[in-house]
DNA sequence: GAACATGCTCGACGAAATGGACAAGACGAT
DNA sequence: ATCGTCTTGTCCATTTCGTCGAGCATGTTC
């Protein structure tokens, strides 16, 4: 599905997706128009969903992070599901099998706002919060190969 | 810290962090060697850690996702840790308050493969394993607010 | 082996990034 | 108030880059 060419291409993306189309063709020994046909199936495969950029959250006040366990009482899950959602701290949120049913991760300034954030899912569910300490891998890709 | 132009230039790079600067700066009302400059300074004050591409894992094969808490045994704090840094496969964690010690991502692509990928890890710690069943939230940014 | 598809290179032209010179506004110190 | 000066911006000339069309090599199909 993806060659050895691409999975160059994606590695260099990763590290700089606003490097030249002339630079990246160098790099992988391409010219530059093979490369740019290249990054163009990759978009339309959905290989890559999008160039972005990572952005330090601490750079906008949000000093501190937690995951959230989340586990709705009865009856309760579609709200809380919309209720996650249309809470814009919580940055990433799955629903998981086991007993938790959704594992979220909140960003937030101050325990203050955290204990207004909790609660008003406490209406709905039962949770349990874990401050992060570290992080001790930071977002990475799985293995290309 | 941020002013509001700056706040508007990361909104739109979080959507095409390959925009051209000029079409940037014709969307934010800046000239290009502005937008440019103010760019340099939001990499040099670390508010933007890299321009990224974000990849599909399913593209890559890894058509399954768990989140893993992990409980080191007694003594195993720094091995365990160690070894999740080294297993590519888990793709981030954090190291957190409460019983859980780490919280982490893992991708694979079959449940075999979990299963070996969590066999190494039991040896030295205690894990509790959900897996993804779909992402009420993607990732996305705090209020820039 | 002829016809076609795929994926590449090359070269030219228009588009965009960059760097330098300079202007305007905020702010402090005198 | 006025003079430096620091910051942040514009404008323009030069350099660099991206895109497009044309054409070539390779491999597959009938």
């Amino acid at each position: 599905m993806l060659d050895e060419m691409d999975k160059t291409i994606l590695g260099i993306l990763i590290e700089d997706a606003r490097i030249s189309l002339k630079e990246l063709s160098q790099k992988v020994g391409l010219s530059s128009p093979s490369v740019s046909e290249r990054l163009r199936r990759l978009e339309e495969k959905k290989v890559i969903r999008s160039f972005t950029v990572d952005i330090d959250p601490s750079a906008l006040g949000y000093n501190l992070t937690a995951i959230v366990r989340v586990r709705p009482l009865p009856g309760m899950l579609h709200i809380v599901e919309r209720l996650i959602q249309e809470t814009p701290e919580i940055t990433e949120c799955d629903k998981v099998t086991g007993d938790d049913c959704f594992i979220g991760k909140i960003h937030f300034r101050t325990m203050e706002q955290l204990d207004t954030l909790l609660d008003r899912l406490a209406e709905k569910a039962e949770t349990n919060t874990s401050i992060v300490k570290t992080s001790p891998v930071k977002r990475r890709l799985p293995p290309l190969g």
